[in-house]
DNA sequence: TAAAGGATCCACT
DNA sequence: GTGGATCCTTTAA
């Protein structure tokens, strides 16, 4: 399990060393799902119009932001899709990473279950890819929710990173924030070269 | 392969 | 009343 040290550090500085780090969750029925991280993007609150706690902002949906670091961020966009942040920095600065892409290694059965209701050996190729390579996908295929995870805490027994082979890390602009003025150019989206389950490859024009 | 539009809902203004 | 840190399907080339 990595230590509250990790977290409670500058975002720009956690958010490539989480490529390649291992994402578990324990569900109370016992099943253990697990992925490696390969795609993220950091989000700066003060300083960064693109993220939900832009100007220091506190409002009931973003309360987690605020939180220590080390602390799980869950919210739902489009009034469907749950998607995941690790908080990062000290208590009263919200700052985070969201998890973009996961590539799976473990609960594979519960994962097609939830994303497509079909076993494993079912999957067609490109569902195998879908399964988790992106933020709302891989918030499907764990069965994260916002009611039991927002506000939770990553040193716990049940959600918790650890350690992995962390690859070559690529960035680039982040993906899906057209209206956030010149926020919209920070290349601070960050992810594993060549791996499949990173879900778009913009052109990097600097 | 790319572009467009719909789904769906709650926090925020 | 509005729109989004997305995903999926349809349509068109």
């Amino acid at each position: 399990m990595l230590p509250r040290q990790f977290y409670e550090r500058p975002t720009l500085d956690v958010a490539p060393d989480l490529i390649g780090k291992v994402l578990n969750l324990i569900h109370e029925d016992g099943s253990h799902l697990k992925g490696r991280i390969v795609e993220v993007e950091a989000y700066i609150g003060p300083n960064d119009r693109a993220s939900h706690t832009y100007g220091g902002k506190q409002t009931t949906r973003n309360q987690a932001m605020f939180k220590r670091g080390g602390t799980a961020y869950v919210y739902i966009i489009y009034g469907l899709h749950h998607c995941m942040n690790v908080v990062t920095r000290g208590t009263g600065k919200p700052e985070g990473v969201l998890l973009r892409a996961v590539e799976p290694l473990a609960g594979l059965h519960a994962m097609s279950e939830r994303r497509y209701g079909k076993r494993p050996d079912e999957l067609t190729k490109p569902e195998r890819i879908n399964l988790t390579n992106g933020p709302g996908k891989l918030g499907q295929a764990f069965g994260i929710s916002r009611d039991e995870m927002n506000g939770h805490d990553f040193l716990t027994s049940s959600l918790f990173l650890e350690d992995g082979e962390r690859g070559n890390v690529l960035q680039s602009r982040r993906i899906g924030i057209p209206n956030s003025g010149e926020a919209k150019d920070y290349l601070w989206r960050f992810y594993e070269a060549d791996n499949p389950y990173v879900s778009k490859h913009p052109k990097v024009t600097v």
